[in-house]
DNA sequence: ATCGATATGCGTCAGGCGCA
DNA sequence: TGCGCCTGACGCATATCGAT
């Protein structure tokens, strides 16, 4: 993939796939957030990230540790911390693996358009092959 | 019906990475 | 430098499927 047609950082992809100015084929996350635009093998030149996803309903913030005295105190702020680092790692990884499915069906949409893209070329090469090679009758 | 193999999804931990 | 987020890895539970 070329880096010629890829959205700018903080852009928010909106299509699943695009036709970008030099007529190559984009794939992109809906939903997701340009964030990084690098050069690294044959690898995306850029990162996409999910918008961060806000906290669910019933969350209560833990209180601030100046407010607390006795040591049950404190250890019950340490285990809503802990349940509160649990739940926010748990939402995370269902939202890594729907990202990560995503990519996947993003990647097999890109192979099959490349297959048929391959196949047309080597339809036309076959073609201007017949074209061009000399008559031996 | 039941069994083993395989696939799928989930929760958790650990480590890397970016940011203030 | 500490904190929070992301994600690979692991173990577990459940679903699916073919063989018996």
């Amino acid at each position: 993939m070329t880096n010629s047609g890829a959205p700018p950082p903080g852009a928010t992809i909106v299509q699943y796939a695009a036709q970008s100015a030099d007529g190559t084929q984009q794939f992109f996350v809906p939903g997701s957030q340009v964030v990084v635009q690098a050069a690294t093998g044959d690898m995306p030149t850029y990162q996409i990230r999910a918008p961060t996803t806000a906290l669910p309903q019933g969350v209560v913030m833990a209180a601030s540790p100046g407010s607390l005295h006795s040591p049950q105190q404190l250890a019950e702020e340490a285990t809503r911390k802990r349940e509160l680092r649990l739940m926010k790692n748990r939402e995370a990884a269902k939202e890594c693996r729907r990202r990560k499915k995503e990519y996947v069906k993003c990647l097999e949409s890109r192979v099959a358009v490349l297959e048929v893209q391959n196949k047309k070329l080597i339809e036309e090469l076959e073609t201007l092959k017949d074209i061009c090679s000399p008559k031996t009758d």
